[in-house]
DNA sequence: ACGCACATTACGGAAAACCGCAAAGAAAAT
DNA sequence: ATTTTCTTTGCGGTTTTCCGTAATGTGCGT
């Protein structure tokens, strides 16, 4: 079993629940922390003492208060991590359900598990334990197709910046300019206006409103 | 202090966080539901059975599922229990921040309470308890003003109905022809026209994208 | 160098949104 | 009944979005 764990979990009551499994799994050294760049030092800090960290349990979004964060998401600190190829294995606990979401965990990030919160959060994140130490990796079954899915055409930052610009009440004719501005390409109005074609037809959106409105209700903006 | 206690919160982990708390105030007769249908019968059946539950704590938003539900949303849960002005009290736990909820909750459904999960959560949710049981009300600090703030009162329900059909989709020209259909007065493309051009100064948006985007944000639609 | 596929830009017309002002209607006041 | 005020509707003109298609550019293999 798991000798020495990390929580990464920024709201108290959740990181309760976590440690109740690993309680109930007989684990005993566990630390929690609330930020992701905590995470990261303790776990950098840990290996160089030779005492590493060998699980890793976090949250994906973390609520921005003060603190300037190198490390402003889970699936950064996850990607960070395992970019390095240290020996540990990281399970993503998150309400987040979204196939394209689990993937950039997943694929992106090389998380080991992704598991959703839910009424069965915590039961998943059981089996999850299990299926990592086996070197296994283990998806929630409501997400369980997300890796089989047909990848729909990619929802890059590229799309991501134009929506967010939209939502901010720029003109198709401005978000041009300011592309050009930024030396973002393509920039012509022409290919915004494709670009915008494409996520309405993506997300079967009647208009530009109707797009931005799908787009806040998914959480891509 | 408290004798009965029901927790209506669809993550377990989360439930695991709050009864920690009552369980440090010494309160061991709690019980613990999933669904707010469920909340509603098991208080309306200890009502009636002179064992009533004299405080709930619930969450606002619950992931949908199979089962139906007649009441999706916390709001609406604690609005029929304070309607029928059975004698419990209410603290809403959520994450969500934004005034505009806030607001709702705490004016029109009535809660007597309104904390956000966080990293002080279950402190709050502690000092919550207390200041409910001496009959007060209580906000987290994060949403302490939510309640001074100036009541955007103008905003009629005819104002977001509009806002609504325009983040469904719908052009200028069909919101009119709906209202028509529907026999709501103003109904005609002028009219609707004039609405939008209001709410958008109010906003302080630049185009109808932009507005449904704030609109979204404030949690209006 | 050449052809080919694909990305980017350009353009023109129809539809919708945006904007100001004027006409018509309804309600309230005198 | 008439005036006053406010709401609703109508309308013309400009800008922006929407949509199809064509032209240009760019990278790549042969």
């Amino acid at each position: 079993m798991f000798k020495k764990v990390l929580v990464s979990e920024d709201l108290g009551s959740i990181s309760n629940g976590i440690i109740s499994v690993l309680e109930a799994l007989h684990i005993d050294n566990f630390i929690q922390v609330q930020y992701c760049d905590d995470a990261y030092l303790k776990i950098k800090k840990a290996s160089q003492d030779k005492r590493p960290f060998d699980l890793l349990i976090t949250d994906l979004s973390f609520k921005t208060d003060h603190r300037e964060q190198k490390y402003a998401s889970g699936e950064k600190l996850i990607k960070a991590l395992k970019e390095e190829h240290l020996n540990i294995k990281i399970i993503a606990y998150s309400v987040e359900d979204r196939p394209q979401k689990v993937r950039n965990v997943m694929i992106d990030s090389k998380a080991d598990a992704y598991v959703c919160k839910g009424r069965n959060g915590l039961k998943e994140l059981d089996e999850a334990i299990a299926a990592v130490l086996n070197g296994h990796t283990y998806l929630s079954p409501k997400v369980g197709n997300a890796l089989r899915e047909t990848a729909p055409a990619e929802i890059d930052d590229y799309d991501v910046e134009v929506m967010k610009l939209l939502a901010n009440g720029l003109s198709q004719d401005q978000i041009s300019v300011n592309f050009q501005g930024h030396n973002i390409h393509p920039s012509s109005l022409s290919a915004i206006e494709k670009r915008i074609l494409k996520l309405r037809n993506h997300f079967n959106a009647n208009n530009s409103v109707h797009l931005i409105s799908i787009a806040k209700d998914l959480g891509l903006i």
